[in-house]
This record gives C-alpha cells, sequence and structure tokens, in this order.
DNA sequence: GTATATTTTGAACATCGTTCAATGCGATAT
DNA sequence: ATATCGCATTGAACGATGTTCAAAATATAC
C-alpha cells in the first residue's frame, strides 16, 4: 500500500514537472494553479499541501533547472592538464551557457528575473545552489592563473561568469535588437579569450 | 482656460511621476492602479484615458529612466584626446554605471526584467531607447581601436556594455550573496582595464 | 467496528487590471 | 440665457489570480 507520504512525495514531483512545462512554454506569467491542479489531477487547495506558495514551486523548478544547465556544463567542459588548454574550456564552458540559455530560453529567465512575494526572503538552500554556476570556471581559472590567492581567483571566476552572463542576456534580449546566434557566439568567445590574454600577460 | 487636452498631458505626467515613485519604493510589484488613482486625484477609469495599459506606463517610467541614465554616464565620461585616456574614460563610465544601477536599483531592474502581457509586443519606440545605452561606449572605443572597421565596433561596444551590465546585475542580486560595494567597483575596473588592454596589444 | 486524527476539497475571500453604461460637464448654436 | 450635443469622467462590475479554511472524506489506531 502506498502511503500517504509516499503518495504526495509523488504528486509534489508532477506538480513541479508540470509547472516546469508551464513556464518552458508559457513564462513565468504562464504558471496558474488552477491549470496546475487540473493537470495533475487535484483539487486547488490540495497544491497548498504539496507546496507553501508559487514561490517555492518556482524555486523548484529553479532548482531542476540549475541542476540541468549544471551537468550542461560539466559535459562541456573538457579535462585541462596544460595552461593552453585552460582558455579552451573556459571558451567552451561559455559557449555551452549560451546555447543552453538559448534552448531553454524561459526556464533560464526565471533563474535571474523571479521576485519573492513581498516579505518574503530566498531561502538559503536556494542560494547556495545559485552559487554552483560560477563552480565550472575555477577550475580552468586555478590552471590559468595558479600563482593568484584563491579569494582572488573566486572572486575573479565570479566576474567571468558574470560578465558572459551579460553578454548572453542582452544578446538573447528581444527589448533590445537579439543579435544572430553566430554573431553571439564569435562575440562570446572573442570576450573570453580577451579576459584569458589579459590575465596570462606578465604586468 | 486650460483645455482638456492640456490638463490631460498634465496629469499624465503627474500618473507618470506617481509610477516612478511606486517603483522605485516598492518595486514593479508594488506598482497598482488604484493607488495610483488615488495619488494623483481621479478615478480608477480615468487612468485608461492617460495610458493605454499599465504596461505603456511602466514603458513610459522605463523611458524617463533611460534619459537619467543616459546624462549620468554622459556626465562621468571625460573628453578623450589621447589614446591613454580612452581606457580610463571606459572605466568611469563603467563605474558611474554601477552607481546609478545601485541608487536605482528597482527602476534600473525594470528595464531588463519588465516583461510585456501575453500578445504584447515593445513599441518601437522604446527599442530605439534602449539602444542609446551602447553609445557611451562608441566614443572612447573608436579612440581605442581607431583600425577596426566601425561595424565591428558597434558589436564590441555592444558587447563590452553587456560584460559590465553582467557583472554588475549579479553583483546586486541578492538571490545570489550580493558583493561588498567596494569589491563590486575593483572587479569592474579590473575587466575595463582587462578588456582594454586585450584589446590595445598587437596581435 | 468504532473513534480519532489526518488529508482533501472547493467555495469564499482579497486583490489585481480592465471595461463600459451611466453620469457630468463644457462648448456651441439659437 | 438656454438648450443641445459631444466628449470626458466615473466607479461599480467583471474576470483572473493566489490563498485560506470550515467541512467532508479518508486513513489510522485501538
Amino acid at each position: 500500500m502506498t502511503t500517504t507520504a509516499a503518495r504526495r512525495d509523488r504528486q509534489r514531483e508532477q506538480l513541479i514537472e508540470a509547472a516546469e512545462r508551464a513556464i518552458a512554454g508559457k513564462g513565468l506569467a504562464g504558471l496558474k494553479a488552477r491549470e496546475l491542479a487540473q493537470e495533475i489531477g487535484c483539487s486547488l487547495g490540495a497544491i497548498y499541501n504539496l507546496v507553501a506558495d508559487m514561490d517555492e514551486l518556482v524555486l523548484r523548478v529553479g532548482s531542476r533547472t540549475l541542476a540541468r544547465l549544471d551537468a550542461t556544463l560539466s559535459a562541456a567542459s573538457p579535462a585541462v592538464s596544460f595552461r593552453e588548454q585552460a582558455t579552451e574550456a573556459l571558451v567552451a564552458v561559455a559557449l555551452a551557457y549560451c546555447t543552453f540559455a538559448r534552448d531553454n530560453l524561459q526556464l533560464w529567465r526565471v533563474l535571474f528575473e523571479h521576485r519573492m512575494a513581498e516579505g518574503s526572503t530566498v531561502p538559503d538552500w536556494a542560494v547556495a545552489e545559485q552559487m554552483t554556476m560560477f563552480r565550472h570556471i575555477l577550475g580552468p581559472l586555478g590552471m590559468l592563473v595558479p600563482d593568484r590567492r584563491e579569494e582572488d581567483r573566486n572572486l575573479l571566476g565570479r566576474t567571468l561568469f558574470s560578465a558572459v552572463h551579460g553578454v548572453v542576456a542582452i544578446g538573447l534580449e528581444e527589448k533590445l535588437i537579439a543579435v544572430p546566434r553566430r554573431e553571439l557566439d564569435r562575440q562570446i568567445e572573442g570576450l573570453v579569450r580577451l579576459a584569458c590574454r589579459g590575465l596570462t600577460i606578465r604586468d
């Protein structure tokens, strides 16, 4: 027999997946409690037995998105054993980030655009998860500038990630004129190579 | 005598200013039609004589924000007559952008996070206005790399702006752990100098 | 098998943006 | 000055929305 707790867990999973499909298809504004209830076959109120509120649901969808992003970047990042390979690895990660954002535009946007309802704050586990994004840069960066202090490298990795993120975010923004895919890829690669070159030149 | 059209224009201005205050104070989610009506002393329905819908109101607030941003960046950008000054000018503009974002956090966010209601698209005048942001970079950039083709410089300017924007956006994001002001300024300056150095080195 | 605890339900509530028939008002003609 | 007409203004009503909670249904314990 399936205990109620187990079924609730199963239904919560269904709920999150339904929410993910809704966001991917119609954006964050297309996420409606009543539609989700109908899709997973439960009453409207039952949603609040699975999840505290819509904010938590969005955060859980974001958690899944982050996990997929993490896997994508890991797969794209080759092993680095020479200093010369570090630049190539960073380029590969940056391009993979851009591709992921393109292919998961609505879900990726939610990671940054979603705001908690007034009075609520982002829970610690969600903050911690977001930090994992910087991780993929620190490996190659350690090979590229091994002499720098670790704290400096952490900040540098965050900055490098943020810079690429900005180029992707504005490049995919239709409020500005969107940049064609080819051009965007070239700009990203150029930016990363520029930064890597600047970092390895003796000062 | 004040004709009705003139009064409507005056009231529309009041409406936009009230909306600006509301967003600056409580964020985009704190923008309520009923509160605005009360604040400017008109009925709820009258708002729709001044503005087509809330989206237009947000766009008009964004227009004002962009104008102030534009003025801020212009004031921060020194005249450039030597190649060496180009880097300093770009650093100054980038730091001014960061300061503006900090001081106008909610209004600045709306420029990028706002999405039109389903079925509507951003009007052309709003798209054109957003493009003005790249302008401040092209001047110094022309001095820094005068031999490049203009189209390349345009793309490069957009990329450089986007990179700095990304560092500011993620640096001010509380969903990640916000970077202290000092550190953020240093990272931005470092990034711009890195890029400028990479651009001026012979290849 | 009955009693108790727990879960599920969906109607009701509070807020939104938006609409529109009714009202008010200013301009114009007589 | 008065009547008439056109347009602006009004705010109650509408349709969505997320959220709540007393009641009903169901599971669990004895």
